[in-house]
DNA sequence: CCGTACTAACTAACTGTTTGGTTGACAGAG
DNA sequence: CTCTGTCAACCAAACAGTTAGTTAGTACGG
């Protein structure tokens, strides 16, 4: 036909809309409908057809992109654990603000928090991606390094003082309407000298 | 026959024994493998058929009994909150030994800790039991009055408080290897003056 | 016209729940 | 003591619906 090219155009448009046809686009719906549906409903009670419903695509995609039910949740937290990760950073001479920073992060995306909670209750600790328990390992020698020049308190070891730290920012978790103040002001306390 | 009297006498010390036709044995006997089962899977993973068999019973005696999968977790749910409230009454005095208390608690049961923590990822914050909200309101009454008599730190409002105190009582729940020492020392930290 | 993103239809296994029938304990009559 | 009727505790099997996973074929883009 002679408007061939104007079919093609317009695939191309709905394309970069991420409608028809295009593999990044269709495993990216498919997270996005996974985050959902996991941190709703966990790894035991999220349902595959209603991922693939949510996301607007067939079911037989999440075997071909990520190989099972299981697969698709371990590719999911991966990416999301990469991103708070990546986007706080910790900041050994400023530890409530790092509380605070990570509390944000996870009142920006509360999914997260679900997510990686269902992880703990059904996998348990072992089953620690290698790339987070080497960020892990970072972030205590940082906390180390600052107890070594006397910027924070040594009262307690560094591996003790980044759980702690960590743990204060998850209290939404345990608490609703938990504030960020008093996560904050909780890390002053427990560093104060 | 003439052992009547004997097989009579036989089967009431069975039945003392709790091995047959004993409505309340058989009760027992469902909530102690529920309590293996919610720990391990969650309620979604949890298998109807696999408590029965842990159990050793049919599994109509669940609905007979408790009427559902859910009820059976929810009646099992507030038996261990009871009686962990009712086991470690809070000392408004000494927060940092209730807090070691309520540790000790959850290591000595660890289930507890995760048929808790699915509850609230699967249920929500909204679904207290009304008896738990009760002892709640109690416990943060205790905290503001001793507040007000002078005995403990007025930097966080009583409510925050108890919060804080239970949170870090439930440090297991995010790090591995936990100590106790450390949960009381950190709420030591957090009431200095 | 080829490769592949995609789909509808399918399956085999498993799910919570119910049902109909069985069995053991016990009270009262003989 | 023995027999028997009754009732609650109990179980095996079946139920209807749902599950994760598969497959054979379609159609689009290059």
């Amino acid at each position: 036909m002679s408007t061939n090219w104007l079919v093609a155009s317009t695939n191309r448009l709905v394309k970069l809309a991420g409608v028809v046809r295009d593999k990044e686009a269709t495993k990216a719906k498919l997270l996005e409908a996974a985050l959902d549906e996991f941190a709703e409903y966990g790894i035991a009670g999220a349902r595959v057809d209603r991922i693939a419903a949510k996301a607007g695509c067939n079911k037989a995609m999440i075997y071909a992109y990520f190989g099972s039910k299981e697969g698709l949740f371990d590719q999911l937290l991966k990416i999301q654990i990469d991103h708070v990760v990546q986007s706080v950073p910790i900041t050994p001479d400023d530890l409530p603000g790092y509380a605070g920073r990570l509390f944000d992060a996870y009142q920006e995306e509360p999914r997260l928090l679900r997510l990686a909670a269902y992880h703990r209750l059904e996998n348990g600790f072992d089953t620690i991606p290698e790339p987070e328990a080497q960020a892990h390992r970072h972030k205590v020698e940082a906390i180390a390094q600052a107890q070594v020049e006397g910027k924070i308190t040594a009262v307690f070891n560094a591996t003790d003082l980044l759980d702690l730290v960590v743990h204060m920012s998850i209290l939404a978790f345990s608490t609703p309407n938990a504030s960020r103040d008093l996560v904050v002001r909780s890390v002053e306390r427990l560093i104060a000298e």
